[in-house]
DNA sequence: TAATAACCGAGACGGTACGTCATGTCTTTAT
DNA sequence: ATAAAGACATGACGTACCGTCTCGGTTATTA
């Protein structure tokens, strides 16, 4: 009978403490070094008191990257009627997230979680994930060929620049960004002349 | 200084032994489950002798899975002149390999480990990624737009399917395989008529 | 800095169940067979709780022993005024403790032990030999002769005993025990007529 | 059935690193570090030649001992009509050989093994110990009291001896070891008058 | 003089125990 | 009731040695 805890007795004192001290450890030590234990002890707290309101170590991370996401104010989505620079904005600043070693500190945290714990996927899928996809999504809607899933096309953005940045398969820089949204516009542009 | 064992004194016995153990293991159990004791214990094998020949499990499942593949053949790379088609194969092939269980799980071990250590992360991309993106990257050769990056095309076609093998963002189908050649082809395929 | 734990939260429970694990693996498996993890195992406690509270083997022998005489009372000293009967039941009853295979089994531990650490042979002499001895020692006052070191004396008594013992070459028996007595108090007993 | 191995063709070379290994060992790191181990690495040669010809550590030691004891001739017993005198050079010589660092450590590692083997504390008591003891119980034979034990008058030099190295009560010098010979011998001295 | 044993060095092997670390639960004391 | 602190049972870690077992490569007889 593990009763809920009741929220609105919760610290806001510790629940900072304990996303800073998740944060630093991750800049810190990598997220192998980021142990229950190492996050208490950093933030000042109980264990308990982590246990109580946080399920592992991935959804503190998941927890601290919502946080400053949403200090950061709700995600900009340009849009300045030029389709093609808008995404490449877009892109550009995914980009430039992946090659940055704090964030992309993060993302592999997050990435590791979710390969580990399917309920965990889910979370982030649709916490952080899947608003970012929609901005693109929507952005996309009704300057594409007919034919092809919305969802599908999104991924031809994301996809590629995942894939390099996982497998560091090559350099993260904002040409290759510009060539990602050129290669998937070509893919998804409406036949130039259906005669 | 740990000098290096014999590899010439090497039990081919153990060997197998801890390979199989380890893809057993991981298919009952995850890759949670697949602690070294654990293979140790199901291979009847000590456990200094897996650390003698592997730095971790990450190294295990990599090499079963390379015995595996160096088992079956080198790999099939069709090549029937229609592109088209052949890559269709391939892709669908992929894709129907995320969506085995058995073979999905050695590749998310495989991506864990890769997110945690750069090295491992290296190792994977030379000796399993490479050679099949390479597979594709030959048979694309010639047949792309001139002002495209040929790894930055390959990507067009894995890093969509990755992605979606990841985040659980939709289905894994033949279908889904031949939507993702169409779009990528159609941003490849040099402009039809120039005129 | 391994700072140290706090004794107030510490389990009495697993205190004792780890103390009667040891003394009955003793028993049953001898010295060689006390091995932490077969104490941990049996008294049903984890290791590191073990490593908390005791620096090895001999430690907790040695507390299991402490357990025990103090709660027997503290060491019994006769003194019914006849010095010869007093030392030879002191005499006769460590001859007899050596004898008896349960106890001999931990005096052997922290023999093994005494000669193993020079840090553990300190303890075993100040908490357990040496109030033994002061027993007789004092007793012994005044009924020396004047030239003799009274530490000597007592070694007088339970040198050759432990001597024995350990290299059982010979018996211990009640009427060994009356013999070495006898043969100390000879050596010891001021001269009889000093013309 | 493991054939006896065939003295004859024993390599005397081995055997000679294999004893000079352990005793260096034995004063480089102590019983604790003389393991097989180490010893073979050292003495560059074979675990195997080690089990073929000994049955542990402590056979090694008891051998590398009796080399030793050996090379430098018979244990001398001298006789010179004074028997206080002499036994106050044997026991003199003995305590000698106990405060002595590197003889004090061999002695150590047989009292363990002697402890921890039945077996093997014979061969100690029988090989090293019993030549020792018979040289001043045959010096002693004919100048003792009647009524005692020969075995037993024996253990009241050696004894104390070993008791106070063992538990380090004391100091092992000259003076004590003469205190030791007056003592016993006031013990077994005849009745000075028997009137 | 060749062959045929055995010993020899080396070290891989299946094991056991080590001492350490982190997990998630439970208990104690103090707000 | 929540929180900080930390002891607890559990279980995996990676290391050290154990004693057994192959491996070639010398010896050193025996055929």
């Amino acid at each position: 009978m593990p009763k809920p805890p009741d929220p609105a007795r919760r610290s806001e004192r510790s629940r900072k403490a304990v996303l800073d001290a998740a944060l630093t450890l991750l800049g810190e030590t990598g997220y192998t070094g980021l142990t229950i234990e190492a996050v208490a002890a950093r933030a000042g707290v109980g264990k308990q008191t982590i246990y109580r309101w946080w399920r592992g170590r991935g959804e503190i991370v998941l927890d601290a990257l919502a946080d400053q996401l949403g200090a950061a104010g709700p995600q900009a989505l340009p849009n300045t009627g030029d389709l093609d620079a808008d995404l490449r904005a877009v892109v550009r600043a995914t980009v430039a997230e992946l090659a940055d070693p704090k964030l992309s500190e993060i993302t592999r945290a997050l990435t590791v979680e979710s390969l580990t714990s399917e309920n965990f996927a889910d979370q982030v899928r649709d916490r952080i994930l899947r608003p970012q996809l929609d901005t693109i999504k929507e952005r996309l809607c009704g300057h594409v060929r007919a034919d092809v899933d919305l969802d599908q096309a999104v991924e031809l953005f994301v996809g590629p620049m995942y894939h390099r940045w996982m497998l560091r398969t090559g350099p993260l820089t904002d040409e290759y960004a510009d060539g990602i949204v050129d290669l998937a516009l070509a893919a998804l542009r409406p036949a130039p002349n259906p005669r």
